[in-house]
DNA sequence: TATCATATCTGTACCGGTTTAGTGAAACGG
DNA sequence: CCGTTTCACTAAACCGGTACAGATATGATA
């Protein structure tokens, strides 16, 4: 292979074009105001001929912006996180910028990956977290106070922490969810939880509940079971549901939805004619399920467009202060629920 | 707010601990054999001291090396992406390298993100790829050429390209979908095809037949449907098929079986009992659903763990030639299999 | 005692951009 | 006609590291 060709800089065009690198530099970024045609012409050319692309780390260093943002995300493997990358980046392109991406299963894995990208110099860091309500943020409250613009989804922080958040309303979710087998006619609805170390857990059961008590229901403590988020959790907890004869399950996650699906079939019954069944999280997921579920869909793209834009904002101006943004979900339905027989 | 500290950069560091930018340098890049106990041991009092962490920009510039490499995802909501993310983040974290991530939907978008990483001065290009048989790859054997290293995953290039591949073998893949189906018993086993412009549809076709040929099956042409990966056309496309009664059918794309799954069961067919099924593609989308799906699993991690080795060698080596990997895949015999009746 | 090798440490020119302060000439105003 | 703006452009100091070419002290050798 061929020695790689001297790098052509910023001082040969300028040398090829004749005026000094102030002025390419000026030409580079758009401040064609103070320049005579002539010469902007002469820039253009001479940067043409030599086929001059600027190194953006020299110009990193020195304007102190990388025009790169740090996504975190505390599980690469949870389905939910995709989408949230799909939207960050599309947010990034479209305001110029890249985005660092890092993978981070635990607090120690994540406080390194904060550290990391800190020193890399980007401009901002985006955390999507598992919403394990006693996570770890002492880091990025630190990482905030020096200055560090952050925006977090998903995540459980202290009341009144400065730090920007983009969170999906669970509560409302699971609230829409119930209604609606509440407005068929259901009266002996059943949930499947997620696990009570979870905020995403406990808000769904609080919108199921809330649900519950709007229209009247008695809660009966057996209809109530807590999985793990589980394919496997959701297949033993409808088992268990099963035996006390639910008309309808809402059930807060998409893996177990699949998982009690399974269990419904291999018990004999049918979907929605013997139980209406309406899922929690990612859409395609269930979509392409047999019957085809109804589902609670969470604005995931959006979240991570708005964690994006909210982010951009908190690097042009840093002081301002920390907001919670909450993103409707919207509820799906589709084929696995029907008015009660 | 309050305004940002001062900066503290090496020069104080040294000035911090009575020495020179250059000891500490040293030190921090593990240059201790040259340095006194003493000498090290106040230069790292001086750091602590003074919270002081390197800038990678700096070093960067410096060293012109990045320590990140860049990965471009022709379609980032192909479900085939995230175990790539994933496993190229692990391989990069391991090798301390950070990733930068890029969506690039159509060519034009990808030329231009190979453009924009160049100019970041990533280390190099990782380029994972939709299976277009006629993609165009001018910029990549030109940004080849001008010495940067470059490793595509699931592409079609020319024939002797010097750009190493990692590809995954859908030829075999299918292959051995169709042996266990022929295995089984199975004579009169259908196919649905991926799209003709994409090598993927291609390879896992000419596996099919190369499975029957073997088995000495003659190919009826019927048998045979092309779909576009979705699961609307395998829906479709085994409608068709079932007037044309398979005993098994192997299909080349996860939705399209599920689809298939979905018109087998509107049909009032039952699987494994009425016809057998086998799938490929991502083995996790087909686990949940009833029956658990027979398929062909894509070591998909595995590829991106590899393509950011392959990488790492080009560039701790750039003459090394181009070479291909070409990944096993494993077929998971589950539910939807069974013996012919 | 002079000479040389070794161990330890330093000064400073880079890397390739941006930006501030300033220059000279032309245009302008009274 | 002369002082002041304005215009178009430039020189050089940064940004914060790395790394090369010495400098100095110490001990070994002849």
């Amino acid at each position: 292979m061929r020695e790689r060709a001297n790098r052509t800089t910023i001082r040969r065009v300028a040398r090829e074009a004749g005026v000094s690198v102030t002025t390419v530099s000026n030409y580079l970024n758009g401040r064609h105001s103070q320049m005579s045609a002539a010469t902007r012409e002469r820039v253009r050319e001479a940067i043409e001929r030599l086929g001059y692309h600027p190194n953006h780390v020299a110009r990193s260093l020195a304007t102190r912006r990388t025009a790169t943002i740090g996504l975190i995300i505390s599980e690469l493997t949870n389905a939910l996180y995709p989408p949230v990358i799909l939207g960050a980046e599309a947010a990034c392109r479209q305001a110029q910028y890249s985005l660092l991406l890092a993978n981070a299963p635990d607090t120690d894995s994540e406080r390194r990956a904060v550290e990391l990208m800190r020193r890399k110099q980007v401009d901002g860091l985006i955390l999507f977290s598992v919403s394990f309500i006693d996570i770890a943020n002492d880091h990025l409250l630190h990482a905030h106070e020096e200055g560090v613009p952050i925006v977090v989804i998903n995540r459980a922080m202290p009341e009144g922490a400065p730090i920007p958040k983009v969170m999906l309303d669970n509560f409302r979710g699971a609230y829409l969810a119930t209604r609606h087998l509440v407005e068929l006619g259901h009266r002996r609805i059943a949930h499947i939880a997620g696990p009570a170390n979870r905020f995403t857990g406990l808000d769904r059961r609080a919108g199921y509940l809330a649900a519950l008590a709007e229209a009247g229901l008695a809660v009966d403590p057996v209809l109530v079971i807590e999985g793990d988020y589980s394919f496997e959790s959701g297949y033993q907890a409808m088992q268990v549901l099963l035996d006390h004869r639910p008309s309808a399950v809402f059930i807060g996650g998409d893996a177990m939805a699949l998982g009690a699906l399974r269990a419904i079939r291999d018990a004999g019954l049918r979907v929605p004619d013997d139980l209406s069944l309406v899922a929690f999280g990612n859409p395609d997921f269930v979509h392409y399920a047999t019957p085809a579920l109804t589902t609670v869909d969470l604005p995931i793209v959006e979240a991570g467009k708005i964690a994006v834009e909210l982010l951009l904002e908190r690097i042009a101006a840093p002081e301002t202060p920390g907001e919670t943004r909450m993103l409707e979900p919207r509820l799906l339905v589709r084929e696995s629920t029907a008015p009660i027989a």
